[in-house]
Order: C-alpha cells, then sequence, then structure tokens
RNA sequence: GGGCGGGUACCGAAGUGGUCAAACGGGGCUGACUGUAGAUCAGCAGGCGUACGCCUACAGGGGUUCGAAUCCUCUCCCGCCCA
C-alpha cells in the first residue's frame, strides 16, 4: 500500500532519493535503517526523541533499525567551535555514557529488534593505511562545503583536522553495516549525504538519507541542547517535564506536539482551529499538548497527576502535595539566612538576604519582611522561595 | 621557525594605572502583571559581616607602583597570517 509507506516519511525533512526509497517500501523489502548516537553525554532530551519517535515507526512496520554507538569518536572529543576544549572521554565514561542512553533509546523502541553495533567494532583494527584510502575518497573542497565549517572558515575559527574526518567516518559506519536508509537531525544532511559517496566508493549502493527536523529549545529560537539550557530531560520527572513544557510561547505549542507525540493531524488540526476561533484557550491547547508528550514518557496516569499538581500550584496558588524535606530547625530561634541555606533554597547568606529582601520567601505563605529577626518555625513549616520552590521544613535529629 | 591578535564573572563581550566586585547583552533569580515557569515591565546578581569594612577574583608565577584586570617580565594555552 503505497500510504503505509508514505506514513513512514510523515514529518520528515528531507528524503533523497525519494522516489526510489518509495518503491522499495511499498515493494515490502525489510530495511536497514541506521541511526548514530554519541554517547558524549548520557542524558537524552525530547530533542532526540524525535528521530526516535521515527525510527519507532518503522520499526513497527517491520524494518530493522541499526543503532550505531559512536564510542571512538566520543573518545576523541570534539573541540567544535567552543573556546573551552571539550573533554576526552575514557573508555568506560563512554560505556557507561552509552548504556543509559541506550536504556533510555529503549524505552520507545523494542531491543529486541534493534542491532546495536558500536564504531569500534570495526575502527578499532584500523590502520593508518586504511584511514588514508578513506580520506582519499573526500577532498578537502568537499569537505568544506560542510555549512559549519564554511562558517567557521569564513569566521576565523578552528577546526581541527579530524572533525573534517567525522563525515567519512561516519561514511564508513554506513559501509560496515550495510545501511539501507540512513536517519538523522537535519544538521547531520552533510553526513548523510557522504555517506552514500563512500559507500559507492566501497562498491556498496548508496543509502537513502532521511532527516527530521531539529526541534527548537523552550526558549523558541535556538535548538534543544542541555548546554543552552533550553532542554527538557527525558528522564526528568513528569512535573518538571510538564512545567517546562507549559513555559514555552504560544507558538510553538503546535510544532512539538506534532514532534513530540503521536496525537493525530486530525485532533491538532481542531484544536488549532478552536484556538484560532477563540472557543479554546491557548493555555488549554498547551496542556493538552503537555500532557500527551509527559504520557509518552511516564505514562498517562503520571502526566494527569502532573498536570494537575501544576494547576494547583500556578493556578491556585496552593503548596504541591509533594515537596522535598529538609531537617534544619534546632527547636531554637534561627537566623532566616541559615534556615534558607540548610534548606538547598539559597547559595548563601548574602543571597538568602537577598531573596527576602525582594520579597520571595514565604513561611507557611506568610511572606518574610526582614531576614534580622530570628524565627522559630514549627516542624511540618513550609518554607517557599520564588513561585515554585516548596520545602517543608523538620526538626533536626540532635546531635551527639 | 617568524609576524600579528588573544586568554575578563555561567556564556558572549567591554574595560588598557585609581571613581572596578568590573559596563553591556544572553542565561539565571526575585517582584509586578497574567492564561503558565510564556510576553511585558522593574529589580537582584563573588564571599563574610544587620552597617563604616574585610577577604577572594580579571590564564599562572614574579616584578614596577602609594595603588594594577590595566605597565614590565617569564610561563602556559588559543586564533590568524607567512615559512
Amino acid at each position: 500500500m503505497g500510504s503505509e509507506a508514505a506514513a513512514l516519511l510523515v514529518g520528515t525533512e528531507h528524503c533523497e532519493p525519494r522516489a526510489a526509497l518509495l518503491a522499495r517500501l511499498e515493494a515490502g523489502e525489510h530495511l536497514r535503517i541506521k541511526w548514530g548516537v554519541d554517547p558524549s553525554a548520557p542524558d537524552l532530551h525530547l530533542g532526540h526523541t524525535v528521530p526516535m519517535r521515527l525510527l519507532r515507526r518503522w520499526q513497527r512496520a517491520g524494518h530493522t533499525p541499526v543503532v550505531i554507538v559512536g564510542d571512538l569518536t566520543a573518545r576523541i572529543g570534539d573541540p567544535s567551535g567552543r573556546s573551552a576544549t571539550r573533554p576526552q572521554l575514557s573508555p568506560d565514561e563512554v560505556e557507561a555514557n552509552a548504556t543509559t542512553y541506550l536504556e533510555q533509546l529503549f524505552t520507545l523502541l523494542d531491543p529486541d529488534a534493534t542491532e546495536v553495533r558500536r564504531q569500534s567494532e570495526w575502527f578499532q583494527g584500523f590502520g593508518l593505511a586504511e584511514v588514508l584510502r578513506l580520506a582519499a575518497q573526500s577532498t578537502v573542497a568537499q569537505l568544506l562545503q560542510r555549512a559549519d565549517f564554511s562558517q567557521r572558515m569564513a569566521a576565523e575559527r578552528p577546526i581541527g583536522v579530524h572533525e573534517l574526518l567525522y563525515p567519512l567516518l561516519q561514511g564508513y559506519d554506513s559501509v560496515a553495516v550495510a545501511a539501507d536508509v540512513e536517519l538523522g537531525g537535519t544538521d547531520q544532511l552533510f553526513n548523510l549525504l557522504a555517506a552514500r559517496e563512500i559507500q559507492a566508493a566501497f562498491g556498496q549502493p548508496p543509502q537513502a538519507i532521511v532527516t527530521v527536523p531539529l526541534l527548537e529549545g523552550l526558549d523558541g529560537h535556538r535548538k534543544m541542547s542541555k548546554s543552552l539550557g533550553n532542554a527538557v530531560g527525558v528522564r526528568a520527572p513528569a512535573t518538571e517535564q510538564f512545567g517546562q513544557l507549559m513555559s514555552i510561547g504560544d507558538e510553538l505549542v503546535d510544532r512539538y506536539w506534532a514532534l513530540l507525540t503521536e496525537v493525530d493531524e486530525a485532533r491538532r488540526a481542531s484544536v488549532r482551529a478552536g484556538v484560532a476561533a477563540g472557543t479554546i484557550h491557548p493555555r488549554d491547547a498547551k496542556a493538552e499538548m503537555a500532557r500527551s508528550v509527559v504520557a509518552e514518557l511516564h505514562g498517562a496516569a503520571a502526566a494527569a497527576a502532573a498536570a494537575a499538581a501544576f494547576d494547583a500550584v500556578h493556578r491556585q496558588g496552593r503548596a504541591p502535595v509533594e515537596m522535598p524535606v529538609a531537617a534544619v530547625l534546632t527547636g531554637a530561634a534561627q537566623d532566616p539566612r541559615e534556615i534558607l541555606v540548610a534548606a538547598g533554597l539559597a547559595t548563601s547568606r548574602g543571597a538568602a538576604a537577598r531573596l527576602v529582601q525582594q520579597g520571595g520567601v514565604r513561611l507557611n505563605e506568610r511572606r518574610l519582611v526582614s531576614w534580622t529577626e530570628p524565627l522559630t518555625p514549627a516542624p511540618g513549616s513550609v518554607l517557599r522561595v520564588g513561585p515554585r520552590r516548596f520545602v517543608r521544613l523538620e526538626l533536626r535529629p540532635a546531635p551527639r
């Protein structure tokens, strides 16, 4: 069925060569679809789940995801552009990262129907002669066409020689696993295309390539990235994810919904129309999106609970049911600053004093007006900083 | 090997002898407002001291000076150009 084949490409950006790929899919071929992961950092965010979700769709259609762990390139480290040199990781660190990475991946994919391969499998024994042979497949001019290279050249920023090699190494990965298709983010377009050349040079039929859009971060402008601080962690608690999703701008809601859930286009279209017509409040549309995204990761029940907790705190101004507990009380009068620091709500006494001065501290919902007066809070009192940081205070066990 | 330009707070980036705990932007935090942790507006933003103050900080060491992020010197690191 043509529509089934086409469904595998819904939501993708580039596809090359599209007609040929569709033909193979419609012919019922089972394809090996390659996806590379970078184990230089262990924590995944929602941006990573966009290709993961597409991979799952292909898997369910009977194709085989071939996940390549870039253990070798992660170990070398990548100074790309930044002034700070990225620390080189030890094999153990890379392995640990890879393990947590795969754990998270397999919350979406079926591990039994997934092939996991490591770059080191074929690069470990790679000799200089083979590196040179691989390098001979491309020219500097070709490699410099990659957008971020040419930009860095123009900006007189450094480009490591090994970075030039990355597209070639990734391309060789495709040779090693005989990929039929490779999936990647839009930023990977160049590397994916380069792999086609490498495969051809090694006598293999070139893979088809499919790219998915990059997810914007919570700021709505730059791509989601942990180092930019605009990411939602895959393993973050449901309440935190929900709150973060509720913080995005309205214009981002439908895009997140489309990229991060399997909610069908009809439902999204009707919500879009409702918002446009004024019959659906934009806030409610966003909440529905947030709920379905969180449900993907934590289940529907957890998502509903997160939504309820969010409403309680932010719409009704009530304290959450669950909050961290800090055993900091001595039973005697204490400097409010000490309590704030001990409860982890301030990093220093000076910072604590500032918070009080700015009117950001409440004890049992009564605003503190001065930090000079010692307090004797009863055990169980709730200390609150700002709109959403709550800590329950308890007596400290007597030191002995 | 030679020439030139750099290394400043979470990030980017000003500052080139005192008025620098260091402009400005981003990020963060607080407040007001609100439909939210969004937008907008206002404020805060090294540590210790309730204050005059002290300590630590502008890659690292040494020095000049009453006084240095700013000048000299050595070291380390980075970029560009020439070879």
